[in-house]
DNA sequence: AGAAAGATGTGACATATCTCACAAAATAAA
DNA sequence: TTTATTTTGTGAGATATGTCACATCTTTCT
């Protein structure tokens, strides 16, 4: 089998160096798979043994809460996926879903942990990560509930267009269901109020292609919440 | 200066072990600190270099949202503080407040960090605890918003008893007003639904006091919604 | 002790969203 | 192409909580 981590633009090669060795290391355990959008990446409750790096795409993940589904993050390539599971009983802890068609690669977890062991640089890269990954959660937290809806509604467009797709052009990768359920809303309510930001001239919207008019006023609205 | 870090009980010694020459290090540069019930240990905002151990007492932390601050977690000794602060800009990311008598032990970061890279079995009990604390957020946020206000109370209440304190018997260290900021209700609510509680023989209350006394059905109510 | 600040009870009312109910579009499957 | 299935668009009514307004109580500070 080829070594296709010599070219993965993989965080491990872009902002950490490794060893030659530790690169043919990886090459020998980890398989390349391919996900089409709406397919299950990491399903909860699952047994597993890799951790998932995400080359290309965008996912959603999703835990399962009292009463439904509740998706609490949105990721784009590149990261690494299901890192919590790694560290606890080897049960997905979270479900992970394909909302773009996805590349993902599989990596042995023993690898993935003798990585770690031997490049202090790495295991420091992936202790940051999952820091970060818990203040954004707290953030949101924070966020959606003192807001309402509108100002949640205009988060997610902002995050949409300024972290996920870095356009002011994009086609919504959720239905109006998804979004709802991502913050906390109904899916009638969002859909009320995308209406509200077509006529206010906020936003354009044909279909789920949609772009950004006045990302000032958007601003606003989400600050004020 | 004492080396108090070898009678340490903490998180160290007791799930990890240190060599002689690193306890020593610690020892050097480190300095206990006492906090009463309603000291700010953690200020967000501010510029720290310092890793900290709580060794004894329980805190809240909280972090400003769009219109208030807002109560993301309780933590009670033995376990580490501020963690997400050391991986990033050296700027607290978050509040940390006493609601307890504590004492802390604030650790040099550059210790804390050659301790890491030292130590594999510590960095990765760092990783583990990083792992919950965002499993914990995100559970915590699909319970908040899809149960109502009486479920995450019951939740809060259990919380005490089995988490924090680990009896049916224990004294709120909240005021009404941070349980309704904890779990995203008004602090008229919570004390009307504590008012409930009581009449329908779930629990009893003087003052602060709290007796659980039909846990079952509290669990019922945290289950239920 | 006395004053000031904060914490708790409780009522009445306003309101942002949820829920239910259907119809029209758009996608996916056959 | 035709048939299912999933999305989207809108209305009307129900409701869980928020908000405001006071009246105790407590605790803290001077």
């Amino acid at each position: 089998m080829r070594n296709e981590c010599i070219d993965c633009e993989c965080v491990l090669r872009s902002s950490v160096e490794l060893k030659d060795c530790q690169i043919e290391m990886l090459g020998g355990h980890h398989a390349l798979v391919k996900f089409r959008k709406g397919d299950s990446i990491i399903k909860q409750g699952v047994f597993s043994t890799n951790v998932i790096f995400l080359r290309k795409g965008m996912e959603k993940v999703h835990i399962s809460g009292p009463s439904r589904e509740q998706i609490v993050r949105l990721v784009k390539a590149p990261t690494y996926l299901g890192l919590p599971t790694t560290f606890g009983d080897k049960i997905n802890q979270y479900s992970v879903t394909a909302v773009l068609d996805s590349e993902v690669c599989f990596i042995d977890l023993g690898v993935f942990k003798k990585l770690l062991g031997e490049n202090r640089e790495f295991s420091s890269y992936i202790l940051m990560e999952l820091c970060k990954s818990e203040l954004e959660a707290y953030r949101r937290c924070a966020s959606r509930t003192q807001k309402q809806m509108r100002g949640n509604l205009a988060d997610v467009l902002l995050e949409f267009s300024e972290n996920l797709f870095e356009t002011d052009q994009f086609t919504l990768p959720l239905s109006q269901s998804d979004i709802g359920n991502w913050v906390d809303a109904g899916r009638e309510s969002i859909n009320r109020a995308l209406s509200e930001f077509i006529q206010d001239g906020i936003i354009e919207m044909t279909g789920r292609k949609v772009k950004i008019t006045d990302k000032k006023l958007l601003r606003t609205i989400s600050q004020n919440g």
